[in-house]
DNA sequence: CTGTGTGTACGAATAATTTCGTAGTTCAAA
DNA sequence: TTTGAACTACGAAATTATTCGTACACACAG
């Protein structure tokens, strides 16, 4: 059973929501307001879809109704960096990093926190296998 | 001007032609088969399609044309990445690349390598402003 | 010459996504 | 009580992507 990854416009919802917490329709269309013109209704719309696939979940006890997400924002990461790994970088994550790192401009505080993590996962791979 | 990033139909062209360079449409037909059903015709609109939108060159000398890709596949890999890391990751490449390997099975010879990648980086990064 | 295999072109059906108008409900202020 | 603002529901248009059937061109074996 492979995951599915949201569309464009439900991972604009989504990022949203991880943001603030659960919300209202309007407090989304509000932030993305910020980004881009979108309306009102194409925001619901939008949510009651992500509702009925089983991606948020609503409570209805107000009239106005509050949506929260019901898969973490780290499991949605990684299914979605699953696919591009798979899609276009031949499932080989070391090709996919070195080109997130490559001539990108990351700082070097985010270098030195991951090759702290690097330490540890290579640690974590003594007595392993392979 | 940002890049637009291929359709998942039009990756999966565009990796056979990375991988056996220029070819007919029966080719990639041929090995997109292996992996899935796929019409020849489908195959063929595909590369029609995307030949008219610049991401494929073809050679119409003889009556079987040949395909060629446009685009580096690593400026496409970049290209996607960014949207990857923008849409889903707030635009954090660590926060990505940790995603990537963390509960992966990236083996220790990748793990490896991108260590003496990231040592690469910041040497790199030495006189740098920040 | 004629049929068969291999090609391309093209239109159209289908599907998925996104957008939004309209209708109807509810609540509360005037 | 009437009115208007704030909501939800729903249908449908617009867009993009995918798939494939059909038509027609060409080459070459018989």
């Amino acid at each position: 059973m492979s995951k599915s990854t949201p569309t464009d416009a439900e991972l604009e919802v989504l990022n949203v929501l991880w943001a603030k917490g659960p919300s209202t329709v309007r407090e989304i269309n509000e932030m993305l307001s910020h980004e881009k013109e979108v309306g009102y209704t194409t925001t619901l719309k939008i949510m009651q879809i992500m509702t009925a696939k089983g991606l948020l979940e609503r409570d209805e006890s107000s009239r106005t109704h509050v949506y929260k997400p019901l898969m973490k924002e780290s499991d949605t990461q990684r299914t979605m960096m699953d696919k591009l790994l798979n899609s276009a970088f031949g499932g080989s994550a070391s090709k996919l990093v070195m080109q997130a790192l490559g001539n990108n401009k990351t700082t070097k505080a985010e270098l030195d926190e991951i090759r702290k993590f690097l330490d540890d996962q290579l640690e974590n791979k003594k007595g392993d296998r392979e």
